[in-house]
DNA sequence: CAGCGCTATTGACCTGCATCAAGCCCCGCA
DNA sequence: TGCGGGGCTTGATGCAGGTCAATAGCGCTG
């Protein structure tokens, strides 16, 4: 356990986060992926400035929640974040799951209310970055301006990838194309594109992918059986890298007469 | 027939467009709809400069497509256009329908080039907008960027509201939401809520909503015979707007114990 | 205004996933 | 270390919507 030096006179919550959450983006590990990308360090330095941090969030503890007057967007830092909004009849559509160096809160922006709620998944510290700020930041920062443009268009691309998953894909796929996009993000911070512990639930998959428990358990146990992954509990092994890029490209050419 | 006068010597295109497409923003009737909005009348001409008009499109013609180098985005003033992106295996997902006072094209900032195609479902007028010039602008009127922040925030929530449709809704549900959502969207534009000629095939609802063809038209079939639409072609009107309404809340409280 | 091709409708059948049900395993807690 | 509860797995069954097929209707073109 190395909890960080603390002076000021917070609640003291006990946490595992490996991160001195009292970091600054210039120090920080992930700011070749975050905000921070593609400003010089002066504009990084002011960036900073408007950021606050030391709000590690527990387990089940919500960001924010559906209808809540709007203010900031945040950047995961350590830990993970669902996303998602709760339907009329009471079931949960969770529309994103975010990781270290990514972005999240955008949604709210068009109402000046946010339009789901957001809680971590495990403990996770997050940076919290005041909108009112960052537009004005913006203003004066071009490339800050563009990037996020960027990133909300971002969010826009991706989201869309989901939708045509949902509404083309087989139960299969769609666990393939999550299990390679948790991959590569993982790659992208350093970590092991090919084994990895998943942060949320069965459930959760099922909620982001449009399947029931059941049958998010059951492909698991297909995969496995292929010899493609190694699965237990939340752990996930990937064998056969090529074999689940085969089984997310919807079987490129299935047939090629 | 009520062909513009036209005084320059363009290719003369037979069409039914009702505005004259040298309009400005300052007197487009849209404008309280579209990017304008918010913007004093100064700031209005200023945006109104950088715009690029006179591009009607036929039916069928593209507006741009996936992979191109993307250089603006675009607001629709008549017709209507969709967007859409192909499979891997080449079915088609439509990502959506844009009505006049509507803007397409965001999903091509964050890669610079257009992550999805975008097509006339009927002869349409667009405005396109440099994003060069929009950004630059932006810098200098807050209001311009913050407006054009909470459109691409629009776009994610909408996205995020067709996942939920997707991955939770039944056939009927889905359609009973895409008719309420072009009739909400007529109303906008001060056309009638209840009757409306859709632009685009069952194909297309089908490929927007993840369903066949087939199916389409069998829920258009059991609507009317419910009396809750009245479907001849491509004419909608709606006979009970609250049965409507009800349907695509996914019957609110179907049993309130 | 006849003919063709594309869009839409309708029916019969099939399948992938949901639903329902039972049991297991993992983990936190006493 | 044993207990309880939630998360996960596995099996049996049903159904919404997909697939295949046939026909009807609309609108374009010559």
């Amino acid at each position: 356990m190395n909890i960080p030096a603390k002076t000021v006179g917070e609640p003291a919550v006990t946490r595992k986060c490996t991160h001195d959450y009292r970091v600054s983006c210039g120090n920080c590990r992930l700011n070749t992926l975050c905000l921070p990308l593609a400003l010089d360090s002066a504009d990084v330095e002011r960036l900073d400035n408007i950021i606050q941090r030391g709000k590690p969030l527990q387990k089940g503890e919500h960001l924010y929640q559906e209808g809540v007057a709007f203010t900031a967007v945040y950047a995961v830092r350590s830990g993970a974040i669902k996303a998602y909004r709760v339907t009329d009849d009471g079931r949960e559509q969770v529309t994103g799951f975010y990781f270290p160096g990514e972005i999240l809160g955008m949604d709210g922006i068009s109402k000046n209310a946010h339009a789901c709620s957001a809680r971590a998944l495990e403990t996770a510290a997050v940076c919290e970055i005041p909108f009112s700020h960052l537009q004005e930041l913006s203003t004066q920062m071009p490339d800050l301006q563009r990037h996020f443009f960027q990133l909300m268009s971002r969010e826009i691309t991706e989201d869309q990838q989901l939708i045509t998953l949902l509404s083309k894909n087989t139960a299969e796929e769609r666990i393939a194309a999550l299990m390679l996009s948790i991959s590569s993000r993982n790659a992208r911070r350093k970590l092991s594109a090919t084994q990895f512990r998943l942060p949320m639930s069965r459930i959760d998959i099922g909620n982001y992918l449009g399947l029931t428990v059941e049958t998010v358990s059951r492909v698991f146990s297909r995969l496995q059986k292929l010899e493609i992954l190694e699965v237990s509990n939340k752990e996930i092994k990937i064998l056969d890298l090529d074999a689940l890029k085969e089984i997310a490209n919807v079987h490129v050419q299935e047939e090629d007469e």
